[in-house]
This record gives C-alpha cells, structure tokens and sequence, in this order.
DNA sequence: ACTCTTGTTTAGTATTGCTGATGAATTAAA
DNA sequence: TTTAATTCATCAGCAATACTAAACAAGAGT
C-alpha cells in the first residue's frame, strides 16, 4: 500500500503529465521533452486509461486541468522534486572534488573567475566548474551544484543568501583625464561618449546617465547619447579601451579600478542599487562539504571586496 | 532546476532499485515486480551509469547498499509513496460512488458482510466492495481504500483507529443444551467435542481450551483433544453444525448467537483479549468523502454491536 | 568437492515510446 | 465568411527500451 507494490501510474507517462500540465500546453511540454507533441498526446491517454478519467479538457486551442489532474499534480510535482535530488544524490561520489557553479556572466568574467586560483591555491584536490548563464534556465542550473544571480534575492522555491550588494559609478580610461578634455567635473563629460550599461535595465534604483546628471545638477549634458550594452563586461571594456565614460557596476570593475586599467573620475560618484549578487540554490537540496566550502569561500571573498572596493 | 527537466535518473529503473534495496535481494525485487534477476540487474546497472557509481555493494550472495544509495533511497521511497498516492488521487473520480475495504475474512462474512444491506439502505449510492485477505500483503492493499485488520492496531507506516474489541466465550449448537449430556456447567465439557480456534495464535491474552479450562479449575477434561481450525469462521460453522464447542470469537459469533443458531453456554465464560479489530490505512492518504462515510458508519455498527452483543 | 543460491551476461524477443504525416477543431486575421 | 495558423488526436511504421531464457560465475553450506 504504501508499497511501490501498488499498482503505479505509468511513470514516463507523469513526466509528460507533469510537464503539460505546467505549461498547460502539450505542444511547449512536447518541447520540453524535445518529443513530438503526439507522443505527449499518447502518454497522456495512456495516463487517462490508468485513471480511468480525463486529466485534461481539450478545448480545441488550449487545454485545462481537470479536478483529477488539479489535485493529483501537487503531489506528482513533490514526487519529481525528489526524484531529481535522490538522482543528484546518487551522483555525489561521482562528483566529489568538483564544484559546479552557475554565475551571471559579467560577474563570472571579471569578479568571480579572476579569485578563482586563488580558491583553488587554499582547497586542494576541489576544482571548481564555472558556467556563465545568462537567462538562468532551469536548464543552465540542471547541472550546477548552485548559482550566482544579479537580482533582488527573492525566487520562487529557492533559497538564497546576499553575497554583495553593487553600486554603480562612472569609470573610464586614464587617458582621459589628460590632455585639453580632461575629465575633472561631471560638466566635462559634455566633451566624451557616455557609455550605457542596460543589464541593470529592470532595476528602477540603477540610475542610467540621464538620472545620474540630473542629480548632480548638470544640464547641459545629453544623458540618452552614446552606445548601449546589454551586458556590465562590455561597458567595462569598451570604458577600458578608452572609448568614453561608462556608468559601471563596481564588482564588475573592481579588479580594472584596483589595476589602473580604469579610474573613476568623480570621488562622490558611486551609487547603491537595490540589486546584488546573491547566492542561490534550490529548496531542497543537498550541499556537499565541497560545495559549502566554496561558499564560504566565496562568501569571505565578497566580504573583502567590499571593503577595499568601494 | 527544481524542474523535471533536470537530468532525472531512468525513473522505472528507479523501481528496480528501491525494490531491490528494500528486499536487499534482486531476485526477491524480481518477484515483487514480476521479472526475471536479470532485468533487475539490467536496470540497476542503467541507474549505476546514469550515478556514475556503483549502489550496490556484491558480495556473491547478497548484495548490500554503498552511501550513494543509502543517501537517496529515502528520498526515492517518499517519491513513490507521493507517485502511489497521485494515482489513487487521479482514480478517485472514476471510483466515486465506490468504496473499496480489505478486510479478515471471518470478520467480513460473519460481522461485516451481513451488515452492508444495511449501509447500501442509509447511503444511496454508495457501493461497498468487501476483499476478504488473509495475509493482507501490500498487495491485497493496493486497491482498497482502508483495511480492517484484526490485531494489536501497530502498524509500521499506517494510521489506525480501534473499530471493537474481541472477547473469546465457548458456544456450541443449542441441541447440545439438551439430552443426557447437555452441558450445564463446564465439567460436561467432557462428553463434547472441543473445537480449537487456532487464528488468535500469536495472541498470548488470548485463551485456548487448556488455559480456559484450568481458570475454571476444571482438571478432568482434556483440553487439547478435537479439531483445529486456522480461521474463526470455520470454528463456528463446526459448532453451529452440532460438532462439538467452540472457544469462539466473540465478533464473529454475535450473528448466530443472536439468531439461535448458536447459544453460549456458560454466563461468566467470555474473556476480553488483547487483539482487536482495527481500521488501518496509509499514512498519506486522501480518504474520500464516500470512505469516510463509511468509516463513520462501520464505527457506528461496531459501537452498537459492542453494546449489545457482549 | 558438490550443491544451492544468487547475481551477471548475452542474444533474441516483446513491449513501449516516438516520429511524421494526416485530420479535425478552434481562434484570429483578412 | 473565408483563410490561415495553431493545437491536439490518430495511425502506421520504426526505434529504443525492457524483458526473457539460458548459460555462466562466485560465494556459502553441507
């Protein structure tokens, strides 16, 4: 009875239960499945002949859930939610002395990575995989033992822990704070491309340059000139190989203000935004020794940086 | 990540290995699953690939569980029961209107059973469907909404709720009242046949002949001669048949006690025993209305035949 | 050493699952 | 209203998976 002895629905013929009835879309299911919608089609029916009900009602375009579908699912999801971790589980000797983290991708390039000798000098026999994802897809974290997210910290059934918090400040090349142009005062920006960084575009308390200028009272400076970015590292390079003046997240352009390879031109400068880093992992899961060592880790690398950084 | 679109491990493989490492035996898992040891072997050879390591340790004869597999077979087996537990749910549609009792088969032909007109009479629509089973395996268990069990109302996993008590008392055909050896008192006993009811056997409170006897200080009367039965039922069929007394339950004697058929003897014969009548079922189960309809109306009977009976 | 039990392996077979094409039903646009 | 697009259903054929049967190997008990 409580036995698997019990008389069992077809498990493949769940997944594709699960999957559609999420997406309430055979069609997306299919493709989750990267099967053909007519083989979820079959195992659905093969899953309404084992409950002796419908589980969907087809109306014509899309499709809904009926009561027996609406009330097993829960359970069906708890049920894969476990199956996924038992199989990580089962993957941890496999895995031992490797640590895989998904990280936003800037980040991963010009904060995370750089530390990483120095994680691996400290932890012998852990080497650490690096994947730099960008839409976060269940997909990219599949594989991942846990992920470094830029955002607010709050995710559906996840938990998550800060790792830093980010400000945003100019940086640009020395170069330009030579020469007739000089940058001195934010005025002199007039005579130098502005630089825009839109990955931080769904966080109203990033400002763009236009909101940075007007704080400072400078009018005369068109904040909406200037060549956009959809991502922090190419604003920092763009800044680096003397382009103009970027309005940069400072974790991404810690290490090439530490350098000299950037400066920041304005002492008063740097604004705190909502958004940060944040460790992220699913509910449920497991952390291996190794991977809560490269937490800590971690952890105590962000604490340093923002201290000297900012 | 939480998502089912993780790498999940070969989910009917999955059932080879919880079998498996329940039993500690593939060839046990075999039978359980209706296969051959090969095919357990086969599969569980697929989940140690899909692992990346062994789960079993093989020792020639036995096999025994590595850390990999201890580690995730908890969380497989809450798996399944969730798996188990969504199929009834998806069912109970196509099930209203039904509900399903396993159920010890004296109990459910001589108490039960005769009971149900009663119930199909108060609840229009609702049908019942008795399942005698003896050794109630999880099998016999798969497809009934609850059990009534006859024991001492511990059950690993299950929830139970005490339905009657059960006393033992000696009956016998009421034409063994009459005639020169009609029995008055329980030294007559010795010109009867006594008749042993052997399915209480792992009861100690519960009393055979021998020790019902010597309480009653009755020394000249043997009691270990006469027939044996392994079922209650078959103890009061021989007795309300002329055969002989009977050292009988007294749920399953009520009936024909109250009919005539059967008469008890001696006012002060009856013991109260340990074991007990019980509604069983798992632990996570949904109960449906129709079942606990008929819950609450087993529990109703079981409380008059309590009152009036003994 | 012999036997019994249990797990493994392999080739062949059975079952299950998937595809790809076609059809029907519904919605949205023309 | 027609037309086009989208979505699910169905079916025959093919592919992948799971299972069997039989022969083998390796303890454990006699």
């Amino acid at each position: 009875m409580t036995d698997p002895t019990d008389r069992l629905p077809p498990l493949n013929a769940l997944r594709a239960f699960e999957a559609a009835a999420r997406r309430l879309s055979f069609t997306q299911a299919a493709d989750e499945l990267n099967v053909t919608p007519g083989a979820i089609s079959q195992q659905i029916r093969q899953l309404e002949d084992y409950a002796g009900t419908p589980l969907f009602k087809r109306t014509g375009r899309s499709v809904l859930l009926t009561d027996a579908a609406q009330a097993s699912l829960p359970l069906v999801r708890e049920a894969f939610e476990r199956i996924s971790e038992a199989g990580r589980i089962m993957q941890a000797p496999a895995r031992k002395g490797r640590v895989m983290v998904s990280c936003a991708p800037s980040f991963a390039a010009k904060w995370l990575a750089p530390k990483l000798g120095e994680f691996h000098r400290t932890h012998d026999g852990v080497e650490a995989w690096i994947s730099a994802d960008m839409g976060l897809t269940d997909f990219a974290m599949a594989d991942a033992d846990f992920t470094i997210r830029y955002g607010r910290g709050q995710y559906d059934g996840l938990k998550s822990e800060k790792l830093l918090d980010e400000t945003v400040l100019p940086v640009c090349s020395p170069a330009l704070l030579e020469g007739p142009d000089a940058i001195k005062r934010p005025e002199d920006l007039r005579h130098h491309t502005l630089l825009h960084d839109e990955s931080g575009e769904n966080d109203p308390s990033c400002p763009d340059w236009t909101s940075w200028l007007h704080a400072r009272h400078v009018e005369d400076v068109d904040g909406t000139r200037g060549p956009r970015f959809n991502q922090a590292i190419l604003v920092i390079e763009s800044a680096a190989a003397g382009r103009g003046v970027a309005l940069a997240k400072q974790a991404i352009a810690a290490a090439d203000l530490a350098s000299g390879r950037l400066v920041a031109p304005f002492a008063d400068g740097s604004t705190l935004i909502d958004f940060g880093y944040w460790l992220v992992w699913p509910k449920g899961r497991h952390l291996s020794p190794d991977v809560r060592a490269f937490m800590k880790w971690v952890k105590a690398e962000a604490a340093n940086t923002a201290v000297v950084g900012v």
